[in-house]
DNA sequence: AGAAATTTGATGTGCGCAACTCAAAAAATG
DNA sequence: CATTTTTTGAGTTGCGCACATCAAATTTCT
């Protein structure tokens, strides 16, 4: 059984003898240049059809000796997760330098709303893809708009901003993160009533208000019998998150689970071996890194809810050149994955 | 930040300029061509690795006009799993045409040793590559061993033959596997004792075997309160599961977890739902399919451990490719998850 | 009708490499 | 030394496409 019949090497020249018209002709179709009557373009739209022609990618990519330029803005700081992404982008060189794409990685602070729209609309006209990790502000969604609107090609990276008009978006559904994160921590309780203390980043980022939104509809739904805790914000930062989980545990007696929607999980393991009650609270936290890893491990933490930064830093390259290049995206492996990490298939 | 300094465009000439060596010289270096000397030979090396030197794929391909042929043997039958991954396979026909590579999608009984050696070793020289869903038997692993003898790539999919000599095993981890279902009862059981039933399809199949024997080790280790049944075998078959369990009810009053380690879901499931048990005995299964997918939905299954059919089938290709034309493995994106799914994260 | 604009054809060049041939140079051999 | 063998150089060709250019044909406008 072979997989697919025709396994054609239809070339353009093949196209325009089927279209009876010349090459130039079905050159000036396929890449929209302009000065073809429509008749024209329908026979060779159907001839190209009716070949099931796909043209060589090799081919085509030798052909077009001008390289694409892309630029990914990421936040600045020393978030491991982003740094993580960073590398597996810088990893890809060999990949971008054989398809001829130059990638810059930009750093800034994507907290500041003005600031990322100052740093989106430098980017006019200097790339023809961006990737940008972004704030939800109107500001900086109209300054993505901008941008779509000058002809570059724009995803959003693990944050989205859904009302702009970027072309994709490359990250997980984090309702569902937040979602996931509460059915692991009600079913690990098993029943159990208690208090659920909550850390978090900061609400005023998408990603983690809607890890929180998630996470607070299965409680509610599901597991009436615990009592969720008022969030407290640590900025993703270690000392403060240690500050807050041990005031946590110094006020609520019958704290019997914690959930970090962000990172600064070496605080929250801290703080519970301050107060020896590292295996005895339930821990669920987000993303893999080095201090969430060794926390798995050791018990502190029962199980974490990631993201494969890999896989979204190839993902937002294939659809970076997808949308740039103009060729199909291939559906489903696109989709970046709410993973469940336990202990056990720790990758 | 560049995210790599040398976006260079460092062609054959180059190095062939740098080496003090001329183009045909360098082709023969790099292709394995015979007809040079030992010294000559570490010039260029040398240079193509100073000048770091990374040839452009587009260009290898269109100028290596004949097709690479890949052949993919699968078990014929009716598992769900192994017809996504046929189809994944044949979603990829693009990916394939574009680099000039034809993949057959060959069925057969991969659970008879004598069968799939035969098959194997007519495979020989009509194939550069050949992905394998392998029963581990000392005479399947004669016949990988001489396909790669012949000069063929082999590689493993989804069922590893470890001590034979093919390249690449393209699947999940089955113990980490195991392991973590284990630990998926273990914890939301919370504690409660009973016994845990296990459905597998065949003891003899290298996948379920580790799968329990992970499932096994956690157990022990971690959650002695609960007691383990023998597995019964049902050969992934839900009428066989369905009557298996309905036995198992009946016979085990203190029964509070089944595990299933392979398909056949919707027999487990049409038992439950007879002797009104559904919600009361927690399962965990193994794989995404229609019918996991509606137990997890509607509460029947609390999780499954997934492995994604799209990424081995991709995973497959890449590392077949890069076998074949002597390119590097991008590691980290060919480890396959094990991917723990809960209703809430279901893709 | 003629002039202008639009549409199409014909043809060429080059992208970087693989694969090949043939001859020249260098090294090893007798 | 001459002769064989090995090694190297210098080319050519073609892969399929993108991107030009210029001329010819056709349509549209005045």
């Amino acid at each position: 059984m072979n997989s697919h019949d025709s396994q054609s090497n239809v070339t353009l020249k093949d196209v325009a003898a089927a279209a009876g018209v010349s090459l130039a002709t079905v050159d000036r179709v396929i890449n929209g240049r302009p000065g073809v009557s429509d008749k024209t373009a329908r026979k060779v739209n159907s001839a190209i059809e009716r070949l099931n022609f796909q043209p060589l990618a090799a081919a085509a990519e030798l052909a077009r000796s001008r390289p694409s330029r892309f630029a990914v803005l990421l936040p600045g700081g020393d978030n491991r997760f982003m740094k993580d992404i960073a590398d597996h982008i810088r990893a890809q060189a060999p990949w971008f330098r054989a398809r001829r794409i130059t990638a810059d990685i930009l750093e800034t602070n994507v907290f500041d709303a003005d600031t990322l729209a100052t740093e989106l609309a430098a980017l006019a006209g200097r790339y023809e893809g961006v990737a940008v990790v972004a704030l939800d502000h109107p500001r900086v969604r109209a300054a993505i708009d901008d941008l779509v609107d000058a002809g570059t090609a724009v995803v959003t990276l693990v944050s989205d901003v859904p009302s702009s008009r970027r072309a994709h978006y490359v990250g997980i559904d984090n309702i569902a993160a937040g979602r996931t994160a509460g059915s692991l921590i009600g079913r690990f309780l098993g029943g159990r009533a208690g208090r659920v203390g909550i850390v978090t980043g900061s609400a005023a980022l998408r990603d983690h208000a809607e890890r929180l939104f998630g996470f607070g509809q299965v409680m509610a739904e599901e597991y009436p019998a615990v009592t969720l805790l008022p969030p407290v914000e640590g900025r993703d930062d270690p000392q403060q998150n240690r500050a807050l989980v041990t005031r946590l545990l110094t006020d609520t007696p019958d704290l019997v689970a914690l959930y970090n929607t962000g990172e600064g999980a070496a605080g929250i393991g801290a703080a519970l071996a301050d107060a020896g009650a590292a295996r005895r609270i339930l821990c669920v936290g987000h993303e893999l890194t080095p201090d969430s890893r060794r926390l798995l491990l050791d018990g502190t933490f029962a199980a974490l809810v990631a993201q494969d930064p890999g896989h979204e830093a190839r993902s937002m390259a294939r659809v970076l050149r997808a949308l740039v290049s103009g060729r199909p995206i291939v559906p489903g492996q696109e989709n970046i994955r709410v993973e469940v990490i336990l202990r056990d298939n720790l990758p």
